[in-house]
DNA sequence: GAGTGGTCTAGACCACGTT
DNA sequence: ACGTGGTCTAGACCACTCG
């Protein structure tokens, strides 16, 4: 009894999808309403979401169908490690302007940076350099880095910006990510927002291009 | 009267936010309605669309909110131009069983393709390889090429997805680019989708990485 | 004309946070 | 206790398509 009566409406009809051919239309809103014996406002706002999500498709008016698309392949993938490189609690590189600009910081604000590597089984998929504002990273957090630096979580419960750099791999990081010297890469230099707007982190990264670089 | 209510809301929502401060609040949903003479629904499904696109964002049970996201600077941009360079209404290059597959064609399938330089001002910003099953371009399409080949209205009536791939740029395109020899660029794999799901083009992109590469 | 999705209404109850 | 967003109902009218 958990879950909203539209997410339930969400599941059935994923599971009624499987078992039919891509392109055969699924029942009206008023049939599966009827059918549940909910609203049709409920079934409607559990079809429109599984058209966001591409596993079903409207046509005019003419009725709702199931999409051709291959599930998404999310591969179950080895779980990643992280290995923390460096850990700057107060950093002063080169490149500290250009960061604090991202972050929308003024000038005299110091910096905090972590990096890491991040690894499957034993191959180096890509660098991570997390800029973050000093005075935002608590000594708790301090305490448990590696998952403070969950940007996954961040980044579900904000809003984020990215570039893309396209670049040689830099001299310090390609034995690290075993690529040979100027071998072309990409760099992401992202910008992680709060829900509100506020800058989190930035974060570059490099990555190993041999291993399914990133997709959009 | 043309547009449905709760997007005229919207507009009114957003004409409301340009003049309120980040994180201040908005009026809560029953007031909206009432303001407006028309039902909470109504107003829900507006707000709901605005947090979607980032305008708003809700606390919790708090209330909702401005955000505090610059404006997106859809940059006024020149308008672009575009030069055809090539077009193989059979094509036999080397790649070909490459994007037969990308394609989910079979291999006795013959392929199309269009190759063509973006240009804004005199400033080269990408070359873009468009192919498609040559059964899918009709003769009429073959006609206006170039308006036919307006993929951002395929990508808005389908469905996208891509790869990017870092490299160098290839000799051919590095004088129209206007790039040295062996400068690292980005090149976006990118299959287009009719809404159902079936595929439609293949293009790859080579972008001038000295003109905003890309975003996400 | 019958069926579809798209929109809209005027209510309702709930869990949750603030006061 | 009150206000918020989150969910849900049982109707309604429209524009559109298809047979």
């Amino acid at each position: 009894m958990g879950s909203p009566k539209y997410m339930q409406v969400m599941e059935w009809l994923q599971n009624q999808c499987a078992e039919m051919e891509p392109h055969s239309p699924i029942d009206s809103e008023r049939e599966i309403a009827a059918k549940l014996s909910i609203s049709r406002m409920t079934v409607r706002k559990a079809v429109e979401e599984l058209c966001r999500q591409g596993v079903l498709y409207r046509d005019g008016n003419r009725g709702t169908f199931v999409s051709a698309l291959k599930p998404e392949k999310t591969p179950p993938s080895q779980p990643e490690r992280r290995r923390i490189l460096f850990v700057d609690s107060v950093y002063d590189g080169s490149n500290v302007q250009e960061v604090q600009k991202a972050l929308r910081l003024p000038e005299h604000e110091r910096l905090f940076r972590l990096v890491r590597l991040v690894l499957c089984q034993q191959t180096p998929l890509r660098v991570e350099e997390i800029y973050a504002a000093e005075h935002d990273v608590s000594d708790e957090e301090l305490g448990s880095l590696d998952s403070f630096c969950n940007l996954e979580q961040f980044r579900l419960n904000g809003r984020t910006s990215a570039h893309l750099e396209p670049m040689l791999v830099p001299a310090k990081y390609a034995r690290l990510l075993q690529l040979r010297q100027n071998v072309p890469i990409i760099r992401k230099d992202e910008l992680i927002c709060r829900h509100e707007g506020t800058p989190y982190f930035f974060v570059q990264t490099y990555y190993n291009p041999q291993t399914s670089p990133l997709s959009a």
